[in-house]
RNA sequence: GGAGAGGUGGCCGAGCGGCUUAAGGCGCCGGUCUUGAAAACCGGUGACGCGCAAGCGUCCGGGGGUUCGAAUCCCUCCCUCUCCGCCA
């Protein structure tokens, strides 16, 4: 959620937002119905200060002049009670707009429609077509197979389309590459949480998700519970409610959880393998720091930095890009994907995503801080992958693959497969 | 799941219909004293909204109700703690 007091002082920016990004609200009508609510909040305010007044009188007023008092006052209650249910009214179409305005992107950041209006910032490593391996090319559909490292067709029965079970060295693989990931974050002195993945939907609204990404959701409807599509949520609002100290800040956490995620709207899309799966692990580091674009600048530098320093240590050739306002989504000020390259797609695609978000997720979440003079203002959150598996896999296994179907493991994994060089 | 006790400002904690403008303490900030610090003493110190301002209002777990007037009484939901049950 963005600061009203933007909307009513440069509604032309906003509106050039909602349109940059795609978004569908009207912010003539946040404009009007805010003027409503402020003239109800004055009239409220003035009837009430006449009751209490009113009461004060009653309550030093000699005892035989109590009654005539009282119903003299009481029809105050009336009107006060008129004005509060109007204000309700008010306050509540007011909230619902306002959960539907984005953040206004950052003056840098690409205009464009969706992801075609991406912009590559640079490659890392030399990417490799199928016919590049000089043999004949397996998928790591096809090679994970072989290998018994996944159980697709097993996966289904268990759960559905879009599920699998990792087993023998594919699981050891998965938990490998997390845990590498999980030790870079601590040597670097990231601090570890581990954190509920099923959560109140008051979160689900704090970090942005609801209520335009709610079909993407799985809900456990009886328990009004959610069932989180990454750590982001439970991390960026732990310190939720609070204000924190300017030297408590930055805080910098990561969590690895298990993600679900419902894929509607995704019928028929990249159906094959361990692409776009319901649930997987990932490590998500998320930063919360006081608000200055500088800070935030650079702290989203450093969890993009952490990001492509594990791709090197996995060897992987990947890009990094910046996504344009229509491909951004409503709460990010600006944003890095990670793509990294998948020999059997033959193209870079999506394994991290780094975001700024300013105060976007923090006033929903009424996440703030003291600063230096004392005055309370509403932090700045960031996050990024670390690493999501097993998506990973895929360019892992395919670009690692040798001519007789094995797979060669990267130096940086081997102490977290029991050193194991080669699968097959 | 059953029984009981509770949820008050950054923290602890009093208050149980109108002298609450939420006491008192801790913490924090400023001052006095001191070579400096500590201690002691003095003063200040909640969040949110409306307003150019003076100021006014809202908020004592959430919601609803009673009353001229609610932190205080009633209903309801949530959460925490203790004991019992179940359980990885």
């Amino acid at each position: 959620m963005i600061d009203i007091k933007v909307i009513r002082e440069k509604p032309d920016l906003v509106k050039k937002a909602v349109v940059d990004k795609g978004m569908n609200v009207d912010i003539d009508r946040v404009l009007s119905v805010d003027a409503r609510r402020r003239e109800l909040e004055t009239e409220f305010n003035e009837l009430r200060h006449e009751q209490k007044q009113a009461g004060e009188k009653i309550a030093q007023a000699p005892k035989e002049q109590k009654a005539e008092l009282s119903k003299a006052t009481g029809q105050l209650k009336g009107r006060i009670k008129q004005i509060e249910e109007e204000r309700a009214r008010v306050d509540a179409e007011l909230h619902e707009l306002m959960l539907l305005v984005p953040q206004i992107p950052h003056p840098d950041a690409p205009i464009g429609p969706d992801e075609s209006g991406n912009v590559e910032i640079r490659q890392v490593g030399k990417p490799r077509t199928k016919a590049d391996f000089g043999f004949e090319f397996k998928d790591h559909v096809e090679l994970g197979t072989r290998l018994k490292l996944f159980d697709m067709e097993r996966g289904v029965k268990l759960a559905g389309s879009r599920n699998y079970v990792l087993a023998g060295y594919g699981s050891m693989l998965h938990e490998a590459v997390l845990r590498l990931a999980w030790d870079m974050m601590v040597e670097r002195g990231w601090t570890p949480l581990t954190v509920p993945v099923l959560v109140s939907e008051e979160l689900m609204i704090g970090t942005g998700f609801f209520p335009l990404h709610r079909d993407e959701v799985y809900l456990a409807e009886r328990d009004e519970m959610c069932l989180v599509g990454t750590s982001e949520v439970p991390v960026t609002g732990l310190h939720g409610d609070e204000i924190l100290e300017l030297d408590e800040l930055p805080k910098k956490y990561f969590a690895r959880s298990t993600c679900f995620r419902r894929e509607a709207g995704a019928a028929g899309k990249d159906t094959r393998g361990l692409y776009r799966i319901h649930y997987f692990d990932k490590l998500e580091e998320v930063v919360l720091c006081a608000a200055d674009p500088e800070e935030s600048a650079k702290h989203h530098a450093e969890i993009l930095q952490n990001a492509e320093d594990l791709l090197q240590a996995l060897e992987l050739p990947y890009r990094v890009v910046e996504v344009c306002t229509g491909d951004m989504g409503q709460s990010k000020v600006r944003q890095y994907d990670v793509e990294t390259w998948m020999p059997s797609r033959e193209m870079y695609s999506e394994t991290h995503s780094a975001s700024r978000y300013h105060d976007f997720q923090a006033r929903r979440l009424k996440l703030r801080y003291r600063d230096a003079d004392g005055r309370v203002r509403v932090c700045h959150t960031l996050n990024s992958t670390v690493v999501a598996s097993p998506r990973i896999l895929i360019p892992l296994l395919e670009t690692n693959q040798n001519e007789d179907g094995s797979v060669s493991i990267p130096a940086a994994l081997r102490k977290y497969m029991h050193g194991v060089e080669r699968i097959g």
